[in-house]
DNA sequence: CATGAATGAGAATTCATTCAT
DNA sequence: TATGAATGAATTCTCATTCAT
């Protein structure tokens, strides 16, 4: 950090600054929030003048909505990875836990939390940003995995009757302890992963015995 | 108008003057966040100079944390209500669906969202407090929880081995829904509390399908 | 849209660019002042990059001093028309009478009017500018105007021995109001005509009583 | 003004503040302009610290608008000469050429002279201020004038109809030369006593020759 | 000639905190 | 104890101007 602070001023390729400029953003909004982080700062961070950085971005309250509207990716992908797996699915409690465990990795990401605890925390002062942050994330991937649960019940592997609650369950199941404990015990570390998985485990067992097929 | 302005709160008693400044201190900070929030705004809804506010309280951290550490009453009395009720039941199922309805309604309680996004979106600024905040509230609510089913499952009325881990997926499958909309959507007005208390019955159940008598 | 707005007014050819950043200055100077006034919105609203209004005008000083000199046109009409009329007027009440009217109305032009504010108003900042408006605006129409009154004081036409002083005093009693009031007043829109042309009769009046034949 | 601004920034005596704010204001306004003048520059001149300027005055507005509002004393004063001198008047000849030089001296002075300049070059931004100052100043000058003029007419020392018309070119004969240069000369120097006596005489000779008893 | 990206200095305003009464 | 006035540092954002293409 240091170093790119002190890179000098010299011209970047054109285009170049807005990337420098939305990865010093994001790591400064990440870290110090919205209301901790200043222009200043990310203008030194990304080594460019301040001026430039609002070449990029109209005002500061757009940098960062844009910054976080941009970071849904891995949702994205997670998505895509839950419903290859499911849909292709015949040993379900096999596969449940499998991605399980991966679901559990990938929200616990460091970066990951940081951007929850960022949008929940200003939440009062972007309310539009964080409902869509909620649609966008949490609430698809829980919509996507109600998608593929039901359609595992259709072919006869789970029994239940509402899909999108019984998402939520799992979903809760799995996440709750490392979610809780990522939003507050921001240095914690990332839990060991045994640990993880046996808390995503425990999480697979608990839903397969209310909506397994037995 | 001057003088009407000035009229109110003329010369508290040196007592009263800490009791108006956090409620003001307390209104604020949950509304608009730690640096969203100014001493001279406490000040003035607090209807006090600003060095009355610094009299009380040496700096604006002391302020925000003493604030944070004394609203943690609610989980003290829920753990309170809950004990009662779990160790003197005989109907297991119908005093789980009675304590998570209460449960479910007392956390979506408006302050206690926002105390809650409040402390996860400073827990960057503040982690011990952040830390303390989870120890005291969801972390102890869940101990004690984990005491009663432990108790009940030694009278035959649960059947679990890890009681901690059976408390954590009881309170997951409760609170998930709100607590998540909660988190994000902070403008998003109380769920209907029948939507809450089909939520909690729907947990209780798959609690019961795993963790259940039969 | 974007391609909407960058249609017009492409790659103009080199000598047109100058009139319309000539245009759009003007306009933003008459409204906004000197310092009020940002070489963007300059380009901006003359629809070109920043640097041609530099490769036109070599700073914002220049352009400014350029444009205020340029505009000194109505004068020189103005001067022309009196000059024709006084010079070959055989009936000085009424050829008074109608250059006093013209007079009057030439100089609550709105543009007129805001051009003096302007200069009056960065006097302090541009004094030589404002200097050489004034000997080229006011004291040139004066002194032509002292002409004139001096040829017809000649042809026994007027009574005077201070031709400049009686010019000064026919404009005067001419402009007093409607200026005093363009100066100040300005959104004022523009007077009734009417009552612009009884200031100017009764000005004429008061003229000859003093300066009449009779 | 170097001596001032190297001044120890020491604490002054509470209500002494705005005092030497609104001397820095006034000076710095009228040399240079609203936005010529920045409130550091305000701060450093009064030699207290920015925020002090705050303190008394809500905004660089705010501080402009009051500023000006309260510099409108001379004119008040002189309307009481007026009426006193007029209004007791047995040879108005006389008083008239004796108030016409005291007028014009007290309009030429460069505190007066600046105001004017400022207000009528900030009419775009200020439009209710300049609005205001018209009124209170030139218009009220006028308006006093014309009692006046109205109450010499009943008691048979002039002849006129519309007081309000006769004062308008009273002081237009008086003041145009130098209001006029002094509006857009403004490094031009007091004119010489002299010349001015001998414009404000020759503007009441013609305003006694249109308007005298005769 | 015209452009888009970049700059450093400086604008108004607010902040947490302290001092004298 | 409570106050009003004061502070210095920091905030967001804008300005006139220049450089590389």
């Amino acid at each position: 950090m240091d170093e790119m602070a002190r890179t000098p001023r010299r011209r970047l390729g054109r285009l170049q600054s807005a990337g420098v400029i939305t990865e010093a953003a994001t790591e400064l909004f990440l870290r110090n929030g919205y209301l901790g982080t200043s222009m200043d700062e990310i203008a030194a961070l990304a080594g460019v003048s301040k001026q430039t950085v609002y070449t990029h971005f109209a005002d500061k309250e757009r940098l960062f909505t844009e910054l976080v509207r941009g970071n849904t990716g891995p949702a994205d992908e997670f998505v895509e990875v839950m419903t290859g797996l499911l849909d292709a699915s015949d040993d379900v409690e096999r596969d449940l836990h499998d991605l399980s465990r991966r679901y559990a990795r990938s929200v616990i990401e460091p970066r990951v939390l940081q951007l929850r605890r960022l949008v929940i925390g200003e939440a009062g002062r972007f309310p539009e940003l964080a409902r869509a942050y909620y649609e966008r994330v949490p609430e698809r991937v829980i919509a996507s995995l109600a998608g593929c649960l039901g359609r595992l019940a259709e072919r006869g592997l789970l029994r239940l009757e509402d899909p999108l609650l019984a998402a939520t369950h799992l979903v809760a199941l799995i996440l709750w302890t490392p979610l809780d404990r990522g939003m507050f015990v921001a240095d914690g570390g990332v839990p060991a992963a045994a640990e993880l998985d046996r808390l995503a485990d425990a999480g697979v067992d608990v839903f397969l015995a209310a909506y397994g097929r037995a």
